[in-house]
DNA sequence: GTCTATATTCCGATAGAC
DNA sequence: GTCTATCGGAATATAGAC
């Protein structure tokens, strides 16, 4: 992987286990095996590199939406619990989960980046959870988009509450979205 | 107030405004009008501080919680509505959620008094949910302890997602909690 | 593109006077 | 209990050699 790509993978990695403001451009240096000036190199502020992290994640999540739009809204829900699987099985949080708490001390080019990214994710959750219920296989009674937004904060809260309680819970938390949706 | 009391306040302002590592001691002596060595005096280090912030809230909460002792399962879930409609008012992150993704750089001591802070949360919100239930006034079909942790984490993302998206979904959220709850 | 060297600022913490 | 003064360290960032 080229030096570029690798920084904005940790900065990610780190930004995702101990928050936005916990890690410096010397714990991602020391792990490429490079030195903090070669980053700035890169990324000339910090701001930059938050803001090529969160592209970089939107980038995956749209191809994964694209590559995906034929499957069964089932199946795209299943796709949607797998990104936080991984996150919990890292013992990270989720990217708007951990900028969102930072906001406030963000650049407005990260503030704003951010802001799309979650927007993406909210029209895609709405989207295949409209077409479920068109299609008679997920049942609910509010707004789609409060719908989404209901199961992507069960989904964000509960990676974060992993740490402080049961590690079970999580797919204690995950069946019971599942059971609510399905059930007629 | 005591200047240790608004020592502890201020801090617990910032960190659900701007998070634990985002916020200094010379940010509350500037608002307090003393040194950040007086602080260092009631609070020999950062730590020790966090803790303060933690066991403040968790007094609170757990009079709210006594205080309350009597009320029906419905105006406790009101209660508990209330305390993220302030958080959220004054455009922050509740205490849970803000040091959850700081959890991995906080010291021991401010993780085990953040655990029991969310404890009785939980076990808090887990037993009204029983109570309601038991007398046909909720309705839901998983554990009580799970069907908590949903809605905690439905109310500690919506004030971090509020941040990002349309201010009004706080409300939506809200009362989809409740209609889906009463739901017979 | 990476290095050395350094500037600058900020932060947590401590010693000792008052 | 608050102050001045200061230490030691860490962080972002830049200049200039290679």
């Amino acid at each position: 992987m080229k030096p570029k790509e690798q920084i904005v993978d940790l900065a990610d990695q780190y930004i995702r286990a101990k928050g936005y403001n916990a890690f410096s451009f010397y714990d991602i240096a020391k792990e490429v095996g490079i030195k903090t000036s070669s980053i700035h190199y890169h990324f000339p502020s910090k701001t930059d590199l938050g803001v090529a992290v969160i592209e970089k994640e939107l980038a995956f999540i749209t191809a994964m939406i694209q590559k995906n739009a034929d499957c069964s809204p089932l199946e795209k829900l299943n796709i949607f619990f797998s990104i936080y699987h991984k996150i919990k099985e890292a013992n990270q949080v989720c990217l708007v989960g951990s900028l969102a708490t930072d906001f406030m001390t963000l650049d407005e080019s990260i503030q704003n980046a951010l802001k799309k990214f979650s927007l993406t994710i909210l029209n895609w959750v709405t989207g295949f959870l409209e077409e479920g219920k068109r299609e008679n296989v997920f049942n609910f009674s509010c707004q789609p988009r409060i719908k989404a937004l209901l199961i992507i904060g069960n989904m964000l809260s509960i990676v974060q509450l992993s740490r402080l309680i049961d590690d079970a819970d999580f797919n204690s938390v995950k069946k019971a979205i599942q059971k609510d949706l399905l059930n007629q």
